[in-house]
DNA sequence: TGTACATCAGTGAACGCGCGTTCACTGATGTAC
DNA sequence: TGTACATCAGTGAACGCGCGTTCACTGATGTAC
């Protein structure tokens, strides 16, 4: 590695944070190339050696966050029975690192940016994190103990065929009605920190970490999961 | 009322509108007073004789969109004794607005605009739509029928203390447990439509009503609610 | 009913600022012989 | 090891555009007598 590749590494990373301090400032929409350039020492025009364009520094700020979430998630995952403590973990971590970084999960999480079209690189970052809780799930149900609820709704095939499909690509062994739990799971998880960061439960709930454990657990038993013997 | 108010209010109302526009081409951080003056034939600076800043303009596009919500969710609304009946109509009005209304769903629920601070004006118009939530869950727990999933996890002190001000306040006749479901509720419903909304099913799930009514039913069975008898 | 005055809507120019992107260029770093 | 050439990082000026907000103004609408 030559000195000029350390050194355009180096600066694509630092331009990056920069352009990370934007996002936290003025939000995705106004992440301006100018700033970015001015926070660093450089003339504008000299983020064109690093990045083509506005659209694609945002691309890869977006494909970092995932992929921070989604290497969190990892990191903190654990392969053993103890399913409900698998999810609560995972649930804990992601939120965690929401609250840390709230402008990347925004940008990950919140609002589309209008007039930012993702591209299909951001695809596979995005599902790490997915991934953990599919693995989770798939192992749960190989164990037996997704159990489903008293009375499950029944599902339009539409929806049937969805969740079957889903399981076959990364939730292996779970029938229709367990991945619907899970996806009702999921977004019960990303819409309770949602709320939070969004501010909609301002003046409503004063530790908003409790609120999240007792939602987790409440989710886990929606799922069927239930404390290891 | 003179010409001159009547010309006041329909213009007012033609800004807004025009605002609204600009919201859905360019979000909440493009909005332009120039742009919206454009698109009324006016010079930029008459815009002021109606909103004395962008960032009041801002607000009036927040109030007007939780009233249309609340709105939507009261008319929607019945007292009878079907409280399942009653959950699923809200579930479904809220969605339908959403859908119907992205970006303005975008600008209530989805990432705070940076550098704006909404005003305390906007509570009261954001309460409407969960005070329709409310009075259905405080008639079914007077009707005995939120009942509660078999173990409910224990509350630490502080979300026992919030839940029990939110039940005074709004949920006249629920134990803690209870407005924490309907918590739980609350946050499952809107994240779903927010996952569908931001993108987050697209190529998960094919038909997102079935899903959402599908989550709907889920949790209201983690509510406690039974079909009527 | 008519007149004098006050109110207010909308104009047009200006201030001072920011933006993304292009382009010809200088000078340093790397490579091939 | 030294030289000639190619690659590439960063500069500085420019293009063409947009923005929010202020201000002195014209002319129409409303009000009081």
């Amino acid at each position: 590695m030559t000195a000029r590749q350390r050194a355009r590494a180096e600066l694509t990373a630092e331009i990056k944070a920069a352009a990370r301090d934007q996002l936290a400032a003025h939000g995705a929409a106004g992440l301006s190339l100018r700033a970015v350039a001015r926070e660093l020492g450089m003339v504008s025009s000299a983020i064109y050696r690093y990045f083509p364009s506005r659209d694609d520094l945002l691309t890869a700020l977006i494909i970092d966050a995932y992929d921070a979430l989604g290497a969190a998630a990892e990191a903190s995952a654990s392969t053993g029975d103890d399913h409900l403590g698998r999810w609560m973990t995972l649930g804990r971590t992601i939120r965690t690192w929401a609250v840390e970084h709230p402008h990347e999960y925004a940008l990950l999480y919140g609002s589309p940016v209008p007039g930012y079209r993702a591209p299909q690189d951001t695809v596979p970052p995005a599902t790490r994190v997915t991934a953990v809780m599919a693995a989770m799930a798939s192992d749960a149900a190989a164990a037996g103990r997704l159990a489903a609820p008293a009375a499950a709704p029944t599902m339009t095939p539409g929806l049937a065929a969805d969740t079957r499909r889903i399981a076959e690509l990364l939730m292996h062994g779970l029938d229709e009605a367990a991945v619907a739990r899970c996806l009702i799971a999921w977004t019960g998880l990303f819409g309770t920190i949602s709320f939070e960061l969004f501010g909609h439960l301002t003046n409503v709930v004063t530790d908003h970490a409790d609120l999240f454990d007792h939602a987790l657990r409440e989710l886990a038993a929606h799922l069927g999961l239930r404390p290891a013997t």
